[in-house]
DNA sequence: GCCTAGGTCCCGTTT
DNA sequence: AAACGGGGCCTAGGC
């Protein structure tokens, strides 16, 4: 049974297709620049930065216009294989079995798709011009801090953000109501000891760059973790609570509007 | 138009569906713990650890028998909203859309997609009981080194892996031909300042858990930044290259075997 | 549950 | 092209 529908080039979707269909099908949608999608029975082989095999199974698998590829199982978040975009796709036809490969030269790597079995094929040209937004994150955290310093401490004064240093830059560089400099490195989730250790790093730099030997930190995030509350002490830094939920509830006081 | 395939229990397929039909078959897939994918004009908003809000178009849905949930636009590897495992989904239809609602309770976070037309609705059932292995990670590079310490340097030998220390674990632990204890840390790609700031927490624990002011500090990499050589260097701390690739050869030749 | 560390991380941005 | 840091990162493994 194949059943069939949309082929007047809008899209295209075959139920349960026999292989040699599926291919002729497959390349038009390929070659269309469209979404393509297909549930097969497969073994996928990867070669790259690691190298992995996966043996036969059913799997969804999903080939999008910009040449990234995804092979899903059914359970998780993540593809069991995949390509990020830029990757070059073909396809070959043999006697028992449909080849599709995603090869990228970037960083050579090559995925393999060995195909048994189709049950579905779709085609499709996703319109979708829509924007996305996002909130909440570090990014909004600096924005209501250069307009509310308060919210690091009373008195607290923003001298500039993404300052350069060697070897970064620092989220929020500034002045305490005596006068210390004061740099604030920023986290949108729970900070660990790798945030504690990246806030070292940043005022270590300065101070050499400066010449100064006084420059206090301040690690600014919504949680702690307990070795990192820890390690921050030892290295005499100091935590100020602050979550992103907080950030843009000033954002939205000043903006007069709701997010 | 809307064509149908596989109703009999084993998978459903609607092309162009009106929300109805695709309601009705919708819960019977999400029921019957199915695989469920669909393309959607849609709306989507998203309510966590941050917020987002996606405007009508059309993407590419898909939500596993686990309660994962990915929507995918005609772009690039990761999904523009999604849910992981162990969500609870529900639906709801009103006179001029559909709601699918994604829940997680552990960290409350919450999906909504507002579907105001169907271009394809699909479930299936995934046959895959196949077998997924990978090859050179970190774990390999790990195994190679303490059946071939010699891939570090000549001498050396392995006294333990994953051994703890205050803040988390050494990769390989050993010591060097003149009896001098070593820490080794590992990474599969390219190490940065990152990974030589790791490779110092560890052998300054050590030091002072063991009491010893002498432990040598080797990152072991394929590559390793400019500026992570020079931190490295300032630190007293040493590179070895070391691909997994490399280390795969070596397990290779003792297992007798291709990978 | 908290916490650490790895990942074929991906991705944007800047040098 | 290289490199650094963010991410709703996700996921696995300890404790």
């Amino acid at each position: 049974m194949s059943k069939v529908g949309g082929m007047e080039g809008n899209h295209i979707l075959l139920d349960n297709p026999p292989l040699k269909e599926a291919y002729r099908f497959l390349r038009k949608g390929l070659a269309g620049k469209m979404l393509v999608f297909f549930i097969a029975d497969c073994e996928v082989s990867y070669r790259g930065r690691a190298r992995s095999y996966l043996s036969r199974g059913e799997r969804l698998i999903v080939i999008k216009p910009d040449g990234s590829l995804l092979i899903h199982r059914d359970k998780g978040y993540e593809p069991v294989n995949w390509q990020p975009p830029d990757t070059v796709i073909s396809t070959r036809l043999t006697d028992n079995h449909l080849l599709v490969k995603s090869v990228r030269k970037s960083v050579n790597e090559v995925v393999e798709i060995h195909i048994f079995d189709l049950k579905v094929l779709g085609c499709y040209r996703l319109k979708d011009i829509g924007t996305f937004t996002m909130y909440g994150r570090e990014e909004d955290m600096k924005k209501a801090i250069e307009m509310f310093p308060s919210l690091i401490e009373e008195g607290f004064k923003v001298l500039r953000t993404e300052r350069k240093v060697r070897p970064g830059f620092i989220d929020v560089f500034g002045v305490d109501s005596q006068g210390r400099l004061t740099v604030v490195e920023l986290k949108s989730g729970t900070s660990s000891m790798d945030a504690v250790l990246q806030l070292k790093k940043y005022v270590d730099s300065l101070k050499k760059e400066l010449g100064v030997t006084e420059i206090r930190g301040i690690l600014a995030s919504p949680r702690i973790t307990k070795r990192g509350l820890q390690l921050l002490k030892t290295l005499k830094l100091e935590y100020k609570p602050l979550s992103p939920a907080k950030c843009l509830k000033y954002l939205e006081r000043k903006k007069g509007l709701k997010l």
